[in-house]
DNA sequence: ATTTAAAATTAAAATGGTTATAATTATTTA
DNA sequence: TAAATAATTATAACCATTTTAATTTTAAAT
């Protein structure tokens, strides 16, 4: 249950050659790229790829729960990673990091206080991260 | 301090119709609307004004911190409230909901464990409202 | 291995929300 | 009220994303 393979059988998606390289670079490579960066990515690897396929596939993860999708400022990023996290976003370089999150009971109780049934959250944190804290000393 | 010509004056902002519409709009309806939304609703009084006008003045907004602006889906939003909130957002009906957020003190706390300085957090709760809940009981 | 039907990909054009341009109009200040 | 500045307007341009229609690839059956 953890192939490449045996996850697309289950969803019901042809093996294509965009689709797992798309797959691939999204699941191994955690830097919430736009769909341009992945489709730099994938055409290293299948220069024939074209940017619709790039939106369809990630369109068609998406729906079937593998991606996930947000938008920071004006920018579509897509991530691999699907289970609840914060993202911790530097207003400086731009950088965009996940962290574990341990407050979703609070979430969950803030809700339901207020007749809400949760079905998921998003949470981002801008500010300014280690390195780039460092770098503005001199 | 709360007037609209105390703030204009205060962000060297002219004042003129469309600004004076589109503040007051967004102010005084907590709706989280479009930028078609906002073009609707000020179309009522100022016919004459265009969609480049309500987006430069909503942009020039953001810019100066009169208003935010987020994205719900593949739509963007603008929210005239500009302290810190939750938003519940109904993933039946579509309506966005504000609520106040008492956690901000937790959030801070688990950024500069991870030694990031937060500026500013967005959190999105994805549920369903109480309405919704009772309208599929039958 | 071939064949076939269904599904996915491609290149190109279309779409739609947002922004840029240049001319006109409104606002501010004196 | 007049002059200088700033904002608005209509229009065109832009660009990320989606749609279209033809072609290619995949999966399954022979």
């Amino acid at each position: 249950m953890e192939n490449i393979e045996t996850i697309f059988k289950e969803k019901h998606l042809n093996l294509t050659k965009p689709r797992i390289e798309i797959y691939n670079f999204i699941k191994t490579h955690p830097i919430h790229p736009t769909a341009e960066t992945v489709y730099r990515a994938v055409q290293k690897k299948l220069p024939n790829v074209s940017f619709a396929t790039v939106y369809n596939v990630l369109n068609k993860f998406i729906e079937l729960g593998l991606v996930k999708e947000f938008n920071i400022g004006k920018e579509t990023r897509f991530d691999g990673n699907t289970v609840p996290h914060i993202h911790f976003v530097c207003l400086k370089c731009g950088k965009v990091e996940d962290a574990d999150f341990s407050g979703y009971d609070k979430i969950a109780e803030a809700a339901q206080k207020r007749g809400w049934d949760v079905k998921e959250f998003s949470l981002f944190i801008y500010g300014i991260c280690p390195q780039c804290k460092k770098s503005s000393n001199h």
